[in-house]
RNA sequence: CGAGGUGUGGCUCAGUUUGGUAGAGCGCUGCGUUCGGGACGCAGAGGUCGCAAGUUCAAAUCUUGUCACCUCGACCA
């Protein structure tokens, strides 16, 4: 293809509302064009790079004996109200009328469908296990979508469902389909992939994993530990706190503590380290607004999934009026007010003589020694991992915080979804059984994105050879002369006819311009044909990322392109 | 949904305080000179200043409302 006929522009500046780097370079290298809140159309280049990712994937499921199938992005609201969904699930699901009046939803997820697909062939033990894939659109109404193909609402992903008549059976696809994850990251060019223990979630079921590109901008918290290897999502991370009690529990003591409400301001004043107080967060059920307190150490915060899945409700941080009976800033575990749930974290286990609130104005306690002083309580784990925190795999201090991007998740879904549908099989003793699932999902366009987020200088993206756009760029400087554009023609032609894929740039502009344009498309591998290379009988290839650069003689140039794009396919390979 | 911010050609932005003929750079079209990292000259095209109402002789500028987008938070199979 020639670059003067790509269509989309490529422009200088970097747009101002772009966040993160993979936004701004695809917005400026004419990859993506905004046209609604998280809503966005792709050009050439994107459309290229996502074919060759769901070729990937293809590959990759059909080797763990995948179908892929299509379901509808329309669905009747009718099914949804089968699995219970259609009630449960918030403003992220779009829902609308058709002409009828009929209810209808557009597909977020498609687990309802999957199992409408296969519950009258699935009546049989002798059929299972099977797996069934599609590549297809999704819609989700995010409350905020962001950083370009990040976080959109309309996006592209690869949702695969599997059934199973036993959890050894589901366990063992599950690990399958795990190495099959990892075989696409690697190959799509993002090896440093990882896979993180994770929350379930609103998918129900117990085990999960999610696939997680580590870098600063991602919008998830990974516990890592680099002593056993041991990763997961901060939501999904046990938090062990180590405690060693005073030798004497000191007697409670009222304090007057004027105009002093935050941890740090209480143990300034008493000169007590955070650690010897005891922090309270106060959160309200959405359902009716009813209170819940959790006591925490001082320096430990509140994991909200947790506290969500201990309750199994949700919940939101709470509005204190004058009315609720707490004392904000002043609020402690003795003496609060009787209609509220109160509940304690296990980083509270095993302390004594701290500090908190008394439950009354411009008061705190000092001394409190909860097991002494407060009646049946109960340790539950409610926190957030500490960076530097107690690893809950080999238990040493080795817990590490960052931030990633989730490109992938695979989850032990078990029944929610064919006991709600009725969904059964014959066993091979005529007794009736519910199949067990397992569900995998990657955002295609967010791997795309990832990818450039991952793979990126100043100048634009660099695409890995098994999903760059094109495998080779030619950049014809000075085409205006007879012998270039001779050169770079032959060139072009040559390696077409060899099946390679090639962007060629004629056009009559600097080389500034040309080089500029180049790096944004970000193709590996650049074969530069001009006067000047020309004088010594040369084409000059180099990389994209910089990692060699050298001359070859014109006649071998076409030779050399092939040998070095099958070195860099290579690579992805196992 | 809560808090803050921004809306002026395709892109980046000035102009708003103190109302008075809509501007610059990039990009785009044409001609010429340049030519290995976003060249230069000349001549052009392109904007009801997010939208609506109001104040005024006069509104990009002031007032009110509204919408969109961005950031933080909430939410998120």
């Amino acid at each position: 293809m020639k670059l003067e006929k790509l269509v989309g522009d490529r422009f200088k500046e970097r747009p101002s509302d772009c966040q993160i780097d993979s936004h701004a370079i695809m917005v400026r290298g004419g990859y993506i064009k905004y046209m609604a809140n998280g809503i966005f159309s792709s050009y050439a280049p994107t459309k290229r790079i996502t074919k060759k990712i769901e070729q990937i994937i293809r590959e990759e499921m059909d080797k763990i004996d995948g179908q892929e199938v299509q379901f509808p992005v329309v669905m009747p609201a009718s099914l949804w109200q089968e699995s219970g969904r259609y009630e449960s699930i918030g403003s992220e699901l779009l829902r609308f009328t058709d002409r009828n009046r009929m209810p209808m939803v557009l597909g977020m997820t498609h687990e309802e469908a999957a199992v409408h697909l296969v519950r009258e062939y699935g009546k049989s033990y002798t059929k299972y296990p099977f797996m069934i894939y599609q590549i297809q659109t999704k819609f989700r109404d995010e409350a905020r979508p962001r950083g370009g193909l990040i976080r959109v609402r309309e996006f592209t992903m690869k949702d695969a469902y599997s059934f199973h008549t036993s959890q050894e059976d589901l366990e063992q696809y599950y690990d399958k389909c795990h190495k099959a994850y990892e075989n696409i990251f690697r190959r799509a060019g993002v090896p440093e992939v990882i896979s993180v223990k994770s929350d379930s979630g609103m998918m129900g079921g117990s085990i999960s994993h999610e696939f997680m590109l580590l870098t600063p901008v991602g919008e998830d918290t990974i516990a890592s530990c680099h002593e056993c290897g041991f990763n997961a999502n901060m939501e999904a991370a046990d938090s062990i706190i180590e405690n060693t009690r005073d030798e004497v529990s000191a007697p409670m003591e009222l304090v007057h503590t004027p105009n002093i409400h935050t941890i740090e301001e209480i143990c300034d004043f008493l000169h007590t380290p955070k650690e010897k107080s005891c922090k309270a967060v106060v959160y309200q059920r959405n359902a009716d607004d009813s209170y819940i307190v959790v006591f925490t150490r001082g320096d430990i915060d509140v994991n909200e999934t947790k506290l969500r899945n201990f309750l199994g409700c949700e919940i939101h941080p709470a509005v204190i009026t004058e009315e609720c009976g707490l004392n904000a800033g002043y609020i402690g575990p003795v003496g609060l007010p009787e209609n509220m749930t109160v509940l304690f974290d296990t980083s509270l286990q095993n302390t004594n003589n701290l500090s908190c609130g008394a439950n009354k104005e411009e008061y705190h306690y000092t001394g409190l020694d909860i097991d002494r002083d407060c009646a049946n309580v109960e340790y539950h784990d409610f926190a957030k991992i500490l960076d530097g925190g107690i690893c809950p795999n080999c238990h040493k201090h080795s817990i590490s915080i960052s931030r990633g991007i989730e490109v992938g998740n695979i989850f032990q879904l078990g029944t929610k979804y064919t006991k709600t549908m009725g969904m059964t099989y014959l066993d091979s003793n005529g007794e009736e059984k519910t199949p067990i699932m397992g569900c995998y999902g990657i955002g295609v366009g967010r791997l795309a994105a990832s990818v450039c987020e991952a793979h990126h200088d100043d100048y634009g993206p660099i695409w890995p050879m098994p999903i760059a756009p094109w495998q080779v760029h030619i950049c014809a400087v000075r085409s205006d002369d007879a012998d270039v554009k001779a050169c770079a023609d032959k060139l072009y032609d040559t390696l077409q006819n060899t099946g390679v894929e090639v962007i060629y740039d004629d056009r009559q502009v600097s080389a500034g311009v040309m080089f500029s344009d180049a790096d944004l498309l970000g193709v590996p591998l650049r074969v530069v044909v001009s006067p000047r290379n020309l004088k010594d009988n040369c084409c000059e290839i180099s990389a994209r990322d910089k990692s060699f650069s050298y001359k070859v003689p014109v006649e071998e140039t076409a030779g050399k392109v092939q040998e070095l794009i099958n070195e860099l396919m290579a690579k992805f390979n196992d």
